[in-house]
DNA sequence: GCCTATATTCAACGCATGATGAATATCTCG
DNA sequence: CGAGATATTCATCATGCGTTGAATATAGGC
């Protein structure tokens, strides 16, 4: 049986995380419709949980999508890392690497990106984090004209990537490995990396 | 005076267009907060109208949101027009006119990214349609390996600049113009066309 | 084996929502 | 001027929301 009705601690022999749970369905419908479109209850039908563990668990609903968005990589530490191999291939590493960081747990970065574009601003700090990381950090490897401008457009150049990809699955974007899109799309980053 | 209490229709003197208002503050507060995010009432209050006018002009909710959505350009033909040129320069003409004819519009499109990004998939044909005639546009030019992918990752570049331009507003990609994102970004967009 | 902490459900709350229908004021056309 | 069409507000509806507090069942330490 799946269901487990009646009020009460469950037998340890139940062994169904309901927390895990609910956090698992809270990110596939935040991602699917976004967050104000999502209902506690809505999720809470969707774990097989009563609504109010939502506020046991994670104080409310707020709470609850910052469980959602827990990264499980550190997405600064990536961006270092590639950065630190200097200006050489530096397009190529950035498209394999974030594709490679992230393939993993693309429905996280999907709702990441849906609700950095729907919500509050201030409301996704991770995203900010990544942006003040990934910008300013490209941009001290760049030299000449527009340097500023072309470090954003890099910037440009990944969201592009993670919004086809991952949020609205284009086809070939959605299904080229990582290595094939280092391959096809590196070169059009390092063309701003270079400049010209 | 701004406000007009009591019922019944307006002196023709009053020349408030209160239908347009409604869709005004509905593209301004959808693109603010998103669709779901953003009530009836508030979008009413906005306005400086009651919310049972909504009911009155769109129907529902649904029917303002189409409302808002609707372009003053046509995204087909301005593509068909850029591709008209060929090959060569294709990235320059299609950054330049792609954010030319967006910035007047820039409201409309970033509650068009969002709300396609966020809602039911088929809620934004306007984007289905766009996507289609870009990506197989762009594929019916270019020659040589990964032609498929890189039509795609064409796409996935204007996509990238559209959100970081018009929702993320994320500095220097907002502040530069037209002419200089053509010069900066084209070439990048330019290097996928030509295939290294 | 009791006692407390924890997990879970249930019932209920007040509130905001989207929508409807009637009421009223003005416009337009004959 | 009179008749309908149109624009607008108001009062109201049922519904679903997020949250709370109490009730109940199990687990784990003494």
């Amino acid at each position: 049986m799946t269901t487990r009705p009646g009020r009460g601690r469950p037998k340890a022999s139940d062994g169904a995380d309901r927390r895990t749970a609910l956090v698992d369905a809270a990110r596939r419908l935040f991602a699917e419709r976004g967050f104000a479109a999502t209902s506690v209850r809505a999720v809470a039908r969707e774990a097989g949980v009563d609504a109010a563990l939502v506020s046991h668990y994670f104080g409310d609903k707020q709470g609850l999508l910052v469980a959602t968005m827990a990264l499980p990589v550190d997405p600064a530490a990536r961006i270092r890392e590639v950065l630190d191999g200097g200006r050489d291939g530096l397009g190529e590493r950035l498209v394999r690497t974030f594709t490679e960081t992230w393939d993993p747990h693309e429905d996280v970065i999907a709702a990441l990106l849906r609700t950095a574009m729907t919500g509050d601003p201030e409301q996704a700090p991770a995203l900010q984090l990544a942006r003040a990381v990934l910008v300013v950090g490209v941009r001290e490897q760049l030299q000449g004209p527009d340097a500023d401008g072309r470090a954003a457009l890099v910037a440009a150049q990944v969201v592009g990537l993670a919004v086809t990809r991952y949020v609205a699955r284009l086809p070939h974007v959605r299904d080229l490995t990582p290595g094939d899109l280092a391959r096809v799309y590196g070169p059009a980053v390092q063309a701003l990396v270079d400049g010209n």
